[in-house]
DNA sequence: ATGGCGTATTTGTCCAGGACAAAATGGAGA
DNA sequence: TCTCCATTTTGTCCTGGACAAATACGCCAT
């Protein structure tokens, strides 16, 4: 396995697998003829114990060499003892994913999509449930292919339900919604639950779906003549990129286009022009305020600007 | 912006934009104070025009250095003249995404689906909507976001299209199918017209969604115990990537399990143990070969291997 | 002990310029 | 017109050095 393939399967920039190996001695890849570096199964498997751990915040100077048994037994630690409710939630879940039971998840999450109501699930069993999967993860106890597959039965069942509640309810022409994410950021899962609890508000959102230009984000907000977009940030983001992404894109759509952010993402703070929403399940109030907000100023050209502490929220509850 | 945010913006490598500026001397980017390279916005314009013509099959040597008119000059040239049924289903999709109409883009794509059955939507009228989309894209008259957009909407109405017909029709147990993609291949779409075939003869797929690890893919299909694994490739995957990837998957995966490899990528080639489906509406026969097979041999285990050719068809319709 | 702050270490990303194989081109001969 | 071979083009990889941002550590004051 050459190092590209290795960047690409474990998530480790070329740069950063060279470096360690000069650093620390490990990766240790044979080579080829071209004495290009040729990476071992094994090797490749450790790697990516190894970016688990790194995302856990483990430092990569104490645990890149570390044999495996060591490494897995720090991968049962991360995250804490597990969260009560939270698990008792997930587990029904994790069992079914383990099982590879396609139909019974399916059925079990259209079923707490049922239970809960949409507004809750994707503000609060939803998140939960994302994070629990994530954590589960992160300590070793899924595969990938079972996060794959758990993310896309996630979305099929959350995409239906939004299709299903646009119809109903009632509809209003503003504010007008654009979704996206910045190409640094790869997760639609926040972004979709987003989008579910904007369309509960009776707002017919436009997704630009994950990882858009930055100026790609603001020609697109200015073509619908957007009022709020929308951004959504993992906690995988650097929070300076953040900041200087949302910097770079307040200066690129009109002052009449609200931009509202949120997400796991720690770096994310509110500045002029850029509201942060802490959790989900403070959308619904936030548009209610921009409906007040739009009205007063006769609602042709949405709110004027200021007041923007009000969106700044204490609460951390959400993760993307 | 630095050389990494080019790199993600307009997905040319590091290296790659490094090599460029020494062999042509563009792009011309300033520098920071430690000499780091710094990439104005009109020369990262300028590298998603040259992206474009390349991947259109102009060489860098020929193009890169060229002034903006003249790029533009050569970009509407590409793809040769108008292929007149296909502009003519599209015109209208373009129009609407010009315009930025989501509710008239959403309801037009649900007309087409209702209009030609799912089936001939999902094997001719979107695989060539499709086609004409990344055409347009290429040639310059759509913005990023505008295909952001359209996938967005695609997906949509695609995927309540398939859970909708998911509990009609005459469900079977068998064959049970996996989907996926490579971790190079990001393209969604072609994947999930795929499904909607399988979809339509009873199977009840499982996608991994894209970009998924070759030993994930294959950990996936053991666990699940996989009669098919159905793959997508699109045009950027090179020929001799895919081929690789394949005859890798090939020894992962135990025998019983089929592979079905399609998409507009012209390497694929049938080999022992991969089959290759040429165009989208050859899925439904091949299933039906399947079943035949597979009741031949007791239908317990699956058929026996063997018959390879029968599913090298010499049509190229299709597209990713 | 606890919290704030300045210094030291760690870590990821960038640079230059060379090398080479795979892919594309072009020309010669059948 | 087609096939084959030499030549050019092009992308990706290499080494080893550099540096700033992030993080940890030691110190002092409360």
């Amino acid at each position: 396995m050459n190092i590209a393939s290795v960047e690409r399967d474990c998530g480790l920039p070329k740069d950063t697998l060279r470096v360690w190996e000069r650093r620390y001695g490990f990766p240790n890849p044979l080579r080829d003829k071209q004495d290009e570096r040729l990476y071992p199964a094994d090797q490749v498997a450790t790697l990516r114990l190894l970016r688990r751990l790194v995302i856990a915040g483990h430092r990569p100077g104490k645990v890149v060499g570390l044999p495996d048994d060591q490494l897995k037994k720090l991968l049962e630690k991360v995250g804490g003892p597990d969260d009560q409710p939270t698990a008792h939630e997930a587990k029904q879940v994790l069992e079914l994913l383990r099982a590879h039971d396609a139909v019974g998840l399916r059925n079990h999450l259209n079923a707490m999509v049922l239970r809960a109501g949409l507004g809750a699930f994707a503000s609060v069993t939803g998140p939960r449930l994302v994070e629990a999967i994530g954590l589960a993860w992160s300590r070793g106890g899924l595969e990938i292919h079972q996060e794959h597959f758990f993310t896309e039965q996630f979305t099929t069942v959350l995409r239906s339900a939004i299709n299903a509640s646009q119809g109903s309810g009632f509809p209003r022409a503003r504010p007008r919604v654009l979704f996206g994410t910045f190409p640094q950021e790869p997760h639609a899962l926040g972004l979709m639950m987003a989008e579910a609890m904007f369309t509960l508000q009776g707002c017919l959102g436009v997704s630009l779906g994950v990882q858009t230009p930055i100026p790609e984000i603001a020609a697109a907000a200015r073509a619908h003549k957007a009022d709020i977009l929308a951004l959504s940030f993992s906690a995988i983001i650097p929070a300076a990129q953040a900041s200087a992404g949302l910097a770079e894109l307040r200066g690129l759509v009109p002052g009449t286009t609200e931009i509202w952010a949120g997400g796991a993402c720690s770096g994310l703070r509110p500045k002029p022009g850029v509201h942060v929403l802490r959790e989900l399940a403070s959308i619904g109030p936030a548009i209610e305020a921009w409906r007040a907000r739009a009205t007063l100023t006769d609602g042709s050209d949405g709110p004027s600007p200021g007041k923007t502490d009000q969106f700044a929220s204490t609460n951390q509850g959400e993760q993307s």
